[in-house]
This record gives C-alpha cells, sequence and structure tokens, in this order.
DNA sequence: CGTTTTTGACCGGCGC
DNA sequence: GCGCCGGTCAAAAACG
C-alpha cells in the first residue's frame, strides 16, 4: 500500500517536471518564433524601401498579378517548368481578378449601400479597413487619397492537391458563398471567404477537369488576422511555388531553395512534406543548408526529411494552445518553418541574387 | 435555434 | 442593345 502510494507520488512528480519542461519549451519556441516573424518583416519593410522595383520582382516570383500584362509578362527563366494547365489557370485567374477589381471601381447600387455601411462602421478611428474595401474605394480624387492607389494588385496565390474532397483543409475557417458551373470545366468552381471578422481573403476550388482528381485551388488577398500555425506553414510553403508529390504532370521546379518541399492532403488533413535530397532541386544554386545540420533524417529515408503534420491525427476543435503546443514541440517542424523564413529574408537581403 | 451551405437571382464586363 | 459568362448576394434549406 504505502509502496503503490510512494509510486503515485514519483509518478505525479515525474509528470508535473515534465509538464514544467514543455511549458517552458513551448515558451521558447514561441518566443524564437515571434522574433523571427518580427525579423522578417521588417527586412521585407527595409528591402522594399530600399527598392521599391523589387515589389514587383517579388511578386512576379510569388505569382502574384502584375499590375498590367500579367498573362504576357512572362520573365526569362520563370515558371517555364510549370504545367500548362497550371499557367493557363493562373492567368485567367488573374484576368478575372482584374476584371473583378474594376467592377469593385463602379460599384453598383446595391454594393453602394454595403460600402456606405462598412465605412460608416469603420469610421470610428477603427483601421480595419480592409484591402477588398481599398480596392473597392472608387477613386474620387486621384492619388490624393489616404489610401493606397486601387491599382494595387492583390497577391494571387495557386495551389494544386491531389484531393477526393470538395476542398483542401488548409488551417484556415471558409465560409462558402457561392458556385457556378463553368463553361470550360465539368466540375462546379466554389468560392469561399475566409471567416474571419473583415478578412478580405477569398479562394476558389475547382476540380480539375483533366485530372479530376486534382484540386485546383486560387487563394486572392492577404489576411490581415493571426493565422494558425498551420495555416501559416501552408501560406508560406504556397509562397515557395511548393507543389503535391503526386502530380506526375505538373510539378513546380522553379523553386530555387535549398529543398523542395509540398503540400499534400492525405484525406483532409494537410501533410507538409520538406525533402532535402540534392536531387530534388538539382538546379539549386545554393548549398544543402542541412547536410551539415543537426536535424537527423528519418531512419532509412536517406536524407530525406518529412514532417506529417499532427493535425492528421488531430481535432481541429482542439484547443489552440494545444495544437501550437504540438506543432512546435516537434523540432523538424521548426526546423523546417525556420529554414523557409530563413529563406526568404536571404532572398530579401540579397535582391540581385533573385532568379527572375 | 444559431450557423453554415445551397441555389436561383442579380449584376457588371465583354464580345458581337 | 443583346446575350453570354463569371462573381456575388441573400433567402431558403440543411445541419449540428
Amino acid at each position: 500500500m504505502e509502496y503503490h502510494k510512494n509510486e503515485h507520488m514519483a509518478e505525479l512528480k515525474r509528470i508535473r517536471s515534465e509538464n514544467q519542461k514543455l511549458k517552458s519549451m513551448i515558451n521558447l519556441m514561441y518566443n524564437n518564433y515571434e522574433t523571427l516573424q518580427a525579423q522578417l518583416i521588417s527586412q521585407q519593410e527595409e528591402y522594399l524601401k530600399s527598392s521599391p522595383d523589387s515589389m514587383n520582382r517579388l511578386k512576379l516570383r510569388l505569382g502574384i498579378a502584375e499590375e498590367t500584362n500579367a498573362s504576357t509578362h512572362v520573365p526569362q527563366g520563370m515558371d517555364c517548368s510549370l504545367d500548362s494547365s497550371i499557367t493557363r489557370f493562373e492567368s485567367s485567374q488573374e484576368k478575372e481578378s482584374k476584371s473583378s477589381m474594376e467592377n469593385h471601381l463602379l460599384p453598383s447600387k446595391k454594393r453602394k449601400i454595403n460600402y456606405e455601411l462598412e465605412q460608416s462602421t469603420n469610421a470610428d478611428g477603427n483601421s480595419c479597413l480592409n484591402e477588398d474595401l481599398q480596392n473597392k474605394k472608387p477613386q474620387i480624387s486621384g492619388e490624393s487619397s489616404d489610401y493606397p492607389p486601387v491599382t494595387q494588385p492583390k497577391k494571387i496565390l495557386t495551389m494544386r492537391t491531389r484531393s477526393e474532397a470538395t476542398t483542401v483543409s488548409d488551417g484556415c475557417q471558409w465560409r462558402k458563398y457561392g458556385q457556378k458551373m463553368t463553361r470550360h470545366s465539368l466540375w462546379p468552381r466554389a468560392y469561399y471567404k475566409c471567416a474571419a471578422p473583415y478578412c478580405p481573403v477569398r479562394k476558389q476550388v475547382q476540380r480539375c477537369t483533366q485530372d479530376p482528381s486534382m484540386l485546383n485551388t486560387t487563394y486572392e488577398g492577404e489576411h490581415n488576422h493571426l493565422l494558425s500555425p498551420v495555416a501559416m506553414a501552408i501560406m508560406n510553403a504556397m509562397s515557395h511555388r511548393l507543389h503535391v508529390p503526386e502530380t506526375s504532370a505538373g510539378l513546380i521546379g522553379d523553386s530555387d531553395l535549398p529543398f523542395s518541399a509540398s503540400i499534400s492532403s492525405m484525406g483532409s488533413s494537410p501533410t507538409i512534406t520538406l525533402d532535402f535530397t540534392n536531387n530534388a532541386n538539382p538546379g539549386s544554386r545554393y548549398p544543402n543548408p542541412m547536410s551539415n545540420q543537426s536535424v537527423h533524417p528519418q531512419q532509412g529515408s536517406d536524407n530525406f526529411l518529412q514532417y506529417s503534420s499532427p493535425l492528421s491525427n488531430m481535432n481541429y476543435s482542439q484547443s489552440g494552445l494545444d495544437q501550437m503546443a504540438s506543432i512546435r514541440a516537434d523540432p523538424k517542424f521548426t526546423s523546417a518553418l525556420a529554414a523557409v523564413i530563413a529563406e526568404s529574408m536571404l532572398k530579401l537581403g540579397a535582391p540581385n541574387k533573385l532568379r527572375l
């Protein structure tokens, strides 16, 4: 009896100290993450200030619509290996987005009312006037407005995933607001808005006609709120043109990262895969940063690091803290994420090295 | 019963 | 001006 009591006490003590360790580890990682994010933002701002022209070049690299001639202006060496269907997809989206933006410039009666309503709700000094509203705002007196010019292009990212589900779970909450049959597809196109209040981000999801197992997802705009770590990692990966490994024809190979990475959706859960084999990106000009690092590949995987999101086995309704804890506690994930962020900073700090 | 999805209507752009 | 098309709205239906 006494023996069992002691055993329980020891177990409790062990669990308590483990909890403490985990807590401090989470705090440490959270701090590191915040520091990195702050550094990334300040570097971006600094870089954009020093070289305004670089913005357009970056947009091109990130697959963002150009202000003019977006579909015809394809810089040398860029996206040459893109699946032609993806290229068409992006181009048409850019065109559509442009026309939709022009549409916003001349609001209909109904839209004008909505706009005025939102204006009045934001007029109390609340600065949540989002990008969408800025685009909708009619330019009355040239550039004297307090807002950026309406020609400011929206970020457009496309992602192609193999999925049987109607949409790919990407860590964000979306509200469906429409579905349409389109002329050139046998499959309907679904329209989603980010469910966060005042967030302007929208996405369109449509199954590929040629290969119905593939889902084309187009994201438009930028989130104006904090994203979950998973969503952030996915958006980050998308910015680097990461792609689904199962895609036979459409592997986007222009990534200049020292590793290749991909998002795939097994069922409804996202899996982020980072492949540090040199073969994966033979054209990379960068040395493999992980070759002598402390990140150890899985046994038998031959320098192949795979991070399967804990969300794979996790209910999305689980509390945010638990979610963050499980993800951040995985050293493989943080290493991979840090590598992506570091790579972004490296590129931002060395504009002349951008391959365009 | 509140939230989310569905779906027909509506709107504006575009080509003819 | 008309019809087609894609994007959005909003009432109704479905869902949990």
